[in-house]
DNA sequence: ACAGGCATACGAAATATTTCGTAAGGTTCG
DNA sequence: CGAACCTTACGAAATATTTCGTATGCCTGT
């Protein structure tokens, strides 16, 4: 009975960048920085939700308490991949990965940087 | 005040896969390939709810009603891929393939295919 | 000490999503 | 006809998410 671990919502996620981007902050930062300095108790609540749910750590030491991120940017980014795949992909990430290509433009660079870590894969499973 | 169009939610993108797979389908049908043929009023609330969203369009010629995706799987699929690099990729197309290919082993004619694709685009700039 | 400011905690309203029960009426078949 | 069965419609409960108001207490400056 794996408690399935459910992706951050939409505001959770909003946080998380904040988290991200800017590494452990109070709640007054992570407001600030989201331009909600009015809604100050709401991010505590969501932050206070975000302990709870195991999303962010909480530095209580000083009584203005500090938060991070619980998972790396990068972990998290590849959960929610992996959940899109399922729900629209049939669970294909390559399917997903054309897409992606037709909806957004890249510029050449980022097309030359995923050409190349595609010539790794390919290259490692035929060297195999 | 654009409305701003709200990707459908998990269950409806559940209902829409089988419009997609199996084209207009009756409650019942979507029902039964859904594997929830015990729930067949809910089925009917949510067509009856995404119908009013724009989701689906229903057919009432006759009694049983008739329901199709109102947009294709590959613009839906678009939007969410778009929604996705939004939400956790800095709105980076390019970013979310790269964690697309590491989140998930693809064929080697997946990878192929995909390899085609982009060299296709890039010749495509160059060529410009 | 104490006023003002700032912090946490938390209940509860506001929304959104999903599920289900029941009403109302059409269709089929004996 | 009338019973059994099917359909749609829709209210309302159950959940989940987000927002806000208020209570409470710590800390700082005077």
């Amino acid at each position: 009975m794996t408690a399935r671990r459910r992706s951050p919502t939409d505001t959770e996620l909003a946080i998380l960048r904040v988290l991200w981007a800017h590494g452990p902050s109070t709640v007054r930062e992570v407001a600030e920085e989201m331009g909600r300095e009015g809604a100050y108790t709401t991010v505590l609540k969501l932050l206070q939700i975000m302990t709870g749910k195991g999303l962010v750590r909480r530095d209580e030491s000083a009584r203005t308490h500090v938060y991070r991120a619980a998972r790396s940017e990068r972990a998290t980014q590849r959960q929610l991949v992996r959940e899109l795949a399922d729900r629209a992909f049939g669970g294909s990430a390559a399917r997903l990965v054309m897409q992606a290509l037709a909806a957004k433009k890249a510029s050449p660079e980022e097309l030359a940087a995923i050409r190349e870590l595609l010539a790794e894969r390919q290259g490692k499973r035929e060297g195999v």
